[in-house]
DNA sequence: GTCTATACATCGATAGAC
DNA sequence: GTCTATCGATGTATAGAC
């Protein structure tokens, strides 16, 4: 809870934020390098000329090193999301949202476990740290409603289908894309799957209540 | 590699197995209780009335340790999965072990970790455990021919829909069923996706070449 | 804020006696 | 095989100078 988030604008503020994200990169490095439980403060304090206990006047605990570096994966996941182009047509954008998750993932595959498995033990992300990826879910479920999808099993099916897509392109071919290119036939199978019940429960029940979607492809 | 596999029968080597056994027995509570990665092995020694350093007359490192886990791990599931009595049909078979593979992931997380993620810095499987991966593939693979599906695509489209539902299972309502009943609405959306694919397919070319397949549900 | 220095508990791993 | 003893490294934390 050291973590300074709120924006400093004085000189000492800017300095110290300047600090602190070159340590959050290095983490990153050393994650990378050596896996996310391996990282030594000792070698994390020595990549950004500190000595381990001057790390300590940045964050209080290595979890809650652990716990800024989940922040930062999620603001980057969100602008990631945020900066990319989104395609006309809400279901070919959903095929775009999918394929840049799976992306995302493989691109780094330690912020991927950090942000999606549990794997550290003894790490919860913060309330401040979960909202992120609250507001990462927020996204997904407006873009699955403008794909004209509802309902909560349709959205851990979706959930389910992305996070596969996810975990065998990272477990199975780190770096590759042999999963990254299933996002299109994985959403297609998706959606296909959603209007095929939403018509069959419509020849049942005499309540054609699914908004009507623009046709695409 | 110090790890016996071989079945002795002289009365030294059972011993040694039944100890052996009681090691694999506390590492994996160990893991449940503190995390895969936080076994400590003064621990484990503790709880098999050893030294710490002797358990090194079992294993050669704390890698080794985890390598006879996902081998004792890859063990259980086949097990599982072979003492399961199949369905008549081979897609109600399907379904069924795509239940038995969400119930396996959720009865036991840190197995799961171990088994199908990268978790572990610097832990990969032996040739010898990574074989029982293999043949788990292989029964894998089998059901969906039984099931009338082939090609690598399916294969792996299908890997990943199992591996998202785990997945979402384990790390959002560890020890529930939100994801495990989902089991038959996912592979009827894949083997729906499959002959949608099979028969679009098949009007466009003249060639019918897919296998017929019983009709189920 | 950063440093030196130091402390403590814990960890995986090794040497060598028995 | 099991032990005692020990090693180097780690994470964690504190005190106090500047």
């Amino acid at each position: 809870m050291t973590t300074i988030e709120a924006t400093t604008t004085d000189r000492r503020g800017q300095r110290r934020e300047e600090k602190w994200a070159k340590i959050l990169a290095a983490a990153w490095f050393l994650a990378q390098r050596d896996g996310l439980a391996a990282i030594s403060l000792r070698d994390l304090a020595g990549r950004v000329e500190l000595r381990q206990p001057s790390l300590y006047a940045y964050f209080e605990s290595k979890l809650d090193l652990y716990d800024a570096m989940f922040a930062d994966g999620y603001r980057q996941l969100l602008d990631v999301v945020r900066a990319h182009p989104s395609k006309t047509g809400a279901r070919p954008a959903l095929v775009d949202f999918v394929r840049l998750n799976v992306q995302f993932a493989t691109d780094d595959i330690v912020r991927f476990q950090l942000l999606f498995q549990r794997t550290i033990p003894g790490f919860e992300p913060s309330t401040a740290s979960y909202a992120l990826a609250l507001e990462f879910v927020a996204i997904a479920g407006d873009m699955l409603t403008a794909a004209g999808v509802s309902g909560a099993e349709n959205l851990d099916l979706f959930s389910a289908v992305v996070a596969g897509l996810c975990d065998q392109q990272v477990a199975n071919d780190p770096g590759g894309d042999r999963w990254v290119c299933l996002a299109g036939p994985a959403v297609e199978m998706f959606l296909a799957d959603v209007d095929r019940r939403n018509a069959s429960s419509a020849t049942r029940a005499p309540k054609p209540k699914q908004p009507s979607r623009e046709k695409q492809r």
